[in-house]
DNA sequence: CGCTTTGTTCAAGAAAAAACGAACTAAAAA
DNA sequence: TTTTTAGTTCGTTTTTTCTTGAACAAAGCG
């Protein structure tokens, strides 16, 4: 176990993806699964711009770019991964739903496939990432009304407004999220 | 000037707001704007959930909050952040278009307000936060896209599904933004 | 013109986030 | 029951991002 610890010294960018079908160069680097990889570079973007760790659009990429279930072990080892990375990566994209486990006869391992329909990736993301920011903003907006009603005083009419206009955004962006989601479900 | 160099070595979540019309403890600690401090704290939150750095928020909610333009060292003191991180910050908003400059005739300094409006805030934020990263996106499509097509011999069937599946999942989201934009514009 | 005020830029430092990996739990195999 | 295998947790290290502050431009003022 762990014989291959100093080998995979390359760039993390070209992953020894799927030992099997590879065709290899000379030098035995393997050259197949290009696509494989830039699927891998694809989703490392993405999560970057949607603000999550890149291990998990490396995970993600992986997955998504297999045509079988891959285990704990090849994950982390294909990706180049430390084994905490890899355990909190999948367990991350557990939760959001993006990642599904496959139980395999036989093997005590555990496999992982990805989820593919958009609409459960976009949900699963709302559902753990967003709804809980929502959630420290709409107390942040109660605070604010409850300040402006409670206090005796006639405070600045100026701050009324603004609270005015930040609860009708608030009203505005909660509609964001069903229109969000039916533009994509078909 | 900069005579109140030391004194606000107070969290920045107390800043001194408007001088203007300010009750104050017995300490001199301003206790007013109490609503203002608060929306700050609302912009920080906001600004951070979505991938901005802590300060825009402030300086941002510190505008929101005031009803006249404030010039670049009093956003500075104010919120006791160093000359760069004002300067640095004052620009990102003007190019999302969340800051406006007023000119104030026989004043040399910049003064700025908040704009208000979510449309034109949202649009600011797609255009220079989300397009160029789309771009991103579309390029490294084009790319998976000329891999498949491109190269001579068969490949991996899964991978050409995979990667219709990711053509299908940009034509739906690339409906989202428009459909977005219509949603808030009222 | 030189001096002061106002703001920008950018290298360096501080803070925050992510990844690592050793120690640990749990469960199967021996 | 002891040993091995599989995966998680969590304190530490590394990387990334943000902020700072000094050097620099640009423009009014004397």
């Amino acid at each position: 176990m762990e014989q291959q610890e100093e080998l995979q010294s390359l760039s993390n960018l070209t992953p020894t993806l799927h030992r099997r079908s590879s065709k290899t160069t000379a030098s035995g680097v393997p050259c197949l699964d290009s696509v494989a990889t830039e699927i891998i570079e694809f989703f490392v973007h993405t999560t970057q711009v949607i603000g999550l760790p890149k291990s998990l659009g490396e995970i993600y990429g992986l997955l998504f770019a297999s045509d079988r279930p891959i285990n704990f072990d090849d994950v982390k080892t294909q990706l180049n991964l430390s084994k905490g990375a890899t355990s909190q990566g999948l367990k991350q994209l557990r939760n959001i739903g993006a990642v599904k486990l496959t139980y395999i006869p036989g093997d005590r391992r555990d496999y992982y496939h990805a989820e593919t329909e958009l609409k459960k990736l976009v949900a699963g993301f709302l559902r753990e990432q967003v709804t809980p920011q929502m959630a420290g903003w709409d107390m942040r907006l109660t605070r604010l009304n409850d300040m402006l009603s409670d206090e005796d005083n006639e405070r600045n009419p100026l701050l009324d407004q603004r609270i005015e206009k930040l609860n009708s955004w608030a009203s505005k962006l909660r509609r964001v999220v069903p229109v969000l989601m039916s533009v994509i479900s078909p």
